[in-house]
DNA sequence: CCTTTCATCAAGCATTTGATTGAATAGATG
DNA sequence: CATCTATTCAATCAAATGCTTGATGAAAGG
């Protein structure tokens, strides 16, 4: 018990924290950087208006952490599920992969979704400090080319990026789109059946004519 | 010059008029419905904030008619882009035609991109009274889902009619995409040639393995 | 020429915004 | 026990928000 022992305050105050930034990320997810008050937040967090300074500084710090642990939890997810390929991968499995974060988010729903929209609005309006993860953003574009190039081999690299952000684009569409639109609330294997042959299409193009 | 006569003061209060709806319709375009402000409005419009009380009611009014126009402007380039295919047309066809105004509208820029961006963003967040053009988005579905029954008679509706979500969301997410990606300032033959190709995949799917 | 009508404007309204302050509370420390 | 420290809280601030008001100017109408 002697070095399990904590200060509860400071317990505490990590717990409040915590809770800012949970409220902080759902109401992110759901009405956008602009849409979003110091009030709302707090009392959705159950805390005092200055908890917000006193844990974050400013409002607009504590969106910005919400953010960044939104971007660091999608590209931990994003990234494993792309990095199992290996270059004899279809078209299918690579659509399969690409989309299986979104597609978990979609059927979990509660945090896990609120996290895919974050990042999905800022693709859209990015944070300032979005480039911090450009990085891991290439790592995750070089291992679906990989795959893309093994596949269409007479297709143009510049085409072949563009359609990786076509697909990343239709995804992030789908996502943020109202509740209650096709998707939500399905199954995974419905939405599998739906969304991987679209995706897929897309990485391949109209080939044949 | 009988009949042509006008009151000068009506004109000059519709000119106003309009100054306020096209800076409106910049604002909502740039920054979408919860970014933008009664001042910001007026004074990019060199009006008086009492002019918007005064024209329209309130802003919301303002915004909400800036949003109807817009939303009137794009079915309109829509339909009549859809409308000319026939049920012979190719996916490139189709796909040619349903992008149609979004291309156009990222080759000349300015307002018209404003209207494809304030259309966009209402995928997202509906403004209430959206549902007053569901008809009119329907048409244009049901054109597009006629080429697809003609040319992928295997698929089910509920597929076709997904992947015409999804083409529509992917178009949508490259506009909203902030300036300086991609496509934004190409040439119009840049632009489909990459376009293109995409779309028809995203409407054809991966039928064959 | 006088009156009415339409549009504009500066000034002010109440409310909400993000942020700060000093006191109060509860736990840790010696 | 007393002292210190970390956290919370009600009260308050200045700034920005949407909106209204009464005055002003200018054109129209008789």
């Amino acid at each position: 018990m002697a070095s399990a022992k904590v200060d509860q305050r400071r317990e505490a105050g990590l717990r409040t924290r915590a809770r800012l930034m949970d409220a902080a990320l759902d109401l992110l997810a759901e009405r956008g950087e602009e849409g979003v008050s110091l009030r709302e937040i707090t009392s959705a967090a159950d805390a005092n208006v200055a908890a917000v300074s006193y844990h974050f500084g400013s409002l607009k710090a504590l969106c910005g952490a919400a953010v960044e642990q939104a971007l660091e939890r999608y590209l931990e997810a994003q990234q494993e599920a792309v990095g199992t390929l290996g270059p004899e991968s279809t078209l299918d499995a690579l659509a399969a992969a690409f989309a299986r974060p979104m597609i978990s988010a979609m059927v979990v729903g509660g945090r896990d979704l609120a996290v895919m929209r974050i990042v999905a609005r800022g693709g859209i309006d990015p944070p300032e400090g979005w480039h911090r993860f450009d990085a891991a953003f290439d790592l995750v574009r070089a291992d679906v080319l990989r795959v893309l190039k093994a596949n269409l081999s007479g297709v143009k690299d510049r085409e072949l990026i563009f359609r990786t952000r076509c697909a990343a684009g239709l995804i992030n569409w789908l996502i943020l789109a109202p509740p209650g639109a096709d998707l939500h609330k399905r199954s995974r294997k419905q939405i599998e059946e739906l969304l991987i042959p679209a995706l897929a299409g897309t990485f391949r193009g109209q080939s044949s004519v």
